[in-house]
DNA sequence: ATAGGGTTAG
């Protein structure tokens, strides 16, 4: 019988190439040797010639085909089809195209479909599909391009899969000219079209096409709407999310379990804390059920949003954990300057737990160090990660620059950067180019400066720092030089904002504004302030302040800082004695920061500060990052 | 018969 399949299957495959033969063939001869182990309905009456064919009819076959736990249970019910003739039923023909891409098994897919001599826009639809699942994005837009080029007409379910290729590609061009080639074949666009597109063009960064798609679009699924929310968050506008996710449940939509990670994940960004607690609220209600995703983004929104506590109490209820969920809770005590407990998490899952770590366990980790200051510990991780077959990737050296410099180490930095085997980025040269700016190291500063221009002539940033290096050292002459090639290239200051939260509403401020309906009062009372501050010792640290001013006018206008108006306001407008949560977006100064340790003594305030990356939470004249700002 | 959205760093 053996020998009459191969032949059989042979006559179907004359221009079967070698190795094709061979796996087929090997299906074909597992399928018989195993044929007693798989129930299938008249499986003891396999024919020995396929002309004394027992019918059986459509539906049976793709009901059985479904049942395949493996390939070569398919193989086998692919070698019935030939047998009994069924390889011209497109609907059986076309089920087994599809489940051997579901297995992954491309090879054999494509050779059933080169053998099929009657092909639909299924057959050719689950073709692209398959080369995508396997990540095989060339060979899935080429088919797709077959289809371009043949007389089939594109239809609703191929096109979200080439959309989605363009997606994972991050390939904005091609995805817009499927986008117009879509359009102009006159079809109607369904939700899921539309869902991959808005999808594609906000991974992409064209978030203006994504919304104006949105917009357009005359029905909206949930997943439309949970692709538009998260495009939101991704795109640096988590407000806009929590405003579309209402919108939403206003139109009578429920979300999911996806939709609800999604919403988690764009108040993570968003940070604030009140927010957070009403989502989490609203999860309980719901009964969702708290899987290892949700769970995971509950840890990541908690302590995003200053509850550590919170965090924890997740990641503690959680019945399963993986990698993720670890890491997630690794790098929230990290970023909140817990560094022995960062440690000590780590030390369980890789210890008892015996969960390997990945490359994002390493980043978290070097960063709660550097964070905290802990250079010995940061330099035994950085060795550990190449026992857990982890080569530290720009980023863990970033950590190490930074870990390293903050601690003044600026030369063991130095030689690091120089004898590192990898491309460095400017997120790199930016750690090191900080570092030197806090130690007053000109001639390294300078050396970074130029690395940093190279890379990223656009970046203010950059600038800003160098000339700020330069004020310093009293070369107001290169600091014109710098100031003028900015201007020349047409480049700004990124505003710097402070947010507040204060009965449950989000006030923001800017340097030296005014626009505040309560301005008179938060100004009276940060003067005020700054007076019993100065009483307990502190002095304003004019190294923070840029221009070639008197040092009387610097210290004014470092009292202008955007997070001294928002604590002032903060301390004026919620009761005596509460937390004050404030975020900024972009790193707090040395001054403001020591400012604000002054204040936490004083005021018997605990403030917690979220600037660009990092917690501070003040307390009693001490931060938790130990000055490691 | 074939299709779209969700978790950790920076």
């Amino acid at each position: 019988m053996l020998r009459n399949l191969r032949g059989r299957f042979l006559l179907f495959s004359s221009n079967a190439t070698k190795v094709r033969y061979s796996t087929c063939s090997a299906a074909i001869t597992l399928s018989d040797e195993q044929s007693s182990s798989v129930s299938l309905p008249d499986s003891q009456n396999i024919p020995e010639s396929p002309h004394v064919s027992v019918s059986r009819d459509t539906r049976d076959y793709i009901s059985t085909i479904l049942t395949c736990k493996n390939v070569s249970e398919v193989g086998k019910i692919h070698a019935q089809v030939i047998i009994n003739g069924f390889l011209q039923d497109l609907p059986v023909a076309n089920k087994l195209l599809y489940i051997y891409s579901q297995f992954r098994a491309i090879a054999y897919a494509e050779k059933l479909f080169d053998e099929m001599t009657v092909k639909d826009s299924v057959s050719w639809s689950v073709m692209v599909g398959g080369f995508a699942k396997t990540k095989d994005f060339v060979n899935s837009l080429r088919v797709f391009r077959e289809i371009l080029r043949s007389s089939l007409n594109l239809d609703n379910y191929t096109l979200p899969i080439v959309i989605r290729v363009c997606r994972e590609k991050r390939d904005v061009v091609v995805g817009r000219l499927i986008h117009e080639v879509a359009l102009k074949s006159g079809m109607d666009l369904d939700c899921y079209v539309c869902a991959a597109l808005v999808d594609m063009y906000a991974k992409c960064g064209e978030i203006g096409d994504a919304c104006k798609l949105f917009d357009e679009m005359p029905k909206r699924d949930l997943v439309t709407w949970t692709v538009m929310i998260g495009a939101c968050a991704d795109s640096g506008r988590p407000d806009e999310s929590w405003v579309l996710f209402e919108r939403m449940r206003n139109e009578g939509i429920v979300p999911d379990r996806a939709a609800v990670v999604t919403i988690v994940n764009a108040c993570a960004k968003l940070g604030t804390l009140h927010k957070a607690v009403i989502l989490h609220d609203y999860i309980r209600l719901m009964n969702f059920p708290i899987g290892v995703v949700l769970g995971t983004a509950l840890i990541d929104m908690h302590a995003k949003c200053g509850n550590l506590d919170a965090a924890r109490e997740m990641f503690d209820s959680m019945k399963e954990r993986n990698v993720i969920s670890w890491s997630a809770m690794i790098a929230a005590y990290g970023y909140h300057g817990k560094a022995t407990m960062a440690l000590e998490l780590f030390h369980l899952m890789v210890g008892d737990r015996r969960l390997p770590p990945n490359e994002i366990t390493f980043v978290s980790l070097l960063n709660a160090c550097s964070h905290a200051g802990f250079v010995k510990e940061g330099m035994e991780i950085f060795d550990l990660m190449t026992k857990y077959g982890i080569k530290p990737n720009v980023k863990h050296y970033t950590c190490m620059i930074d870990l390293l410099g903050r601690a003044g180490r600026l030369n063991e930095a130095s030689k690091m950067i120089e004898t590192m085997a990898i491309e460095k980025d400017e997120t790199l040269w930016g750690s090191f180019l900080g570092a030197c700016r806090i130690h007053k190291n000109v001639e390294m500063a300078e050396k970074a400066a130029r690395s940093l221009l190279e890379l990223q002539p656009h970046n203010s940033g950059h600038y800003i720092l160098l000339s700020n290096i330069y004020a310093n050292d009293g070369k107001w002459e290169e600091v014109a030089k710098v100031r003028n090639l900015m201007n020349q290239r047409g480049l700004k200051k990124v505003p710097g904002y402070t947010w507040i939260e204060a009965n449950n509403r989000t006030h923001r401020f800017k340097v030296g504004d005014r626009t505040h309906p309560k301005s008179k009062e938060i100004y009276d009372a940060l003067k005020d302030l700054t007076e019993k501050l100065e009483e307990a010792g502190f002095v304003p640290d004019t190294n923070f302040v840029l221009h070639d001013v008197d040092e009387e006018v610097k210290v004014g206008m470092l009292s202008l800082h955007s997070e001294k108006l928002a604590l002032a306001f903060g301390l004026i407008s919620t009761p005596e004695g509460s937390l004050l949560r404030i975020t900024k977006n972009l790193r707090v100064c040395g001054d403001c920061h020591n400012f604000f340790k002054f204040a936490s003594l004083v005021t018997r305030r605990e403030v917690i500060v979220r600037d660009a990356n990092r917690f501070h939470c003040f307390k009693e004249g001490s931060c938790s990052c130990g000055d490691y700002w």
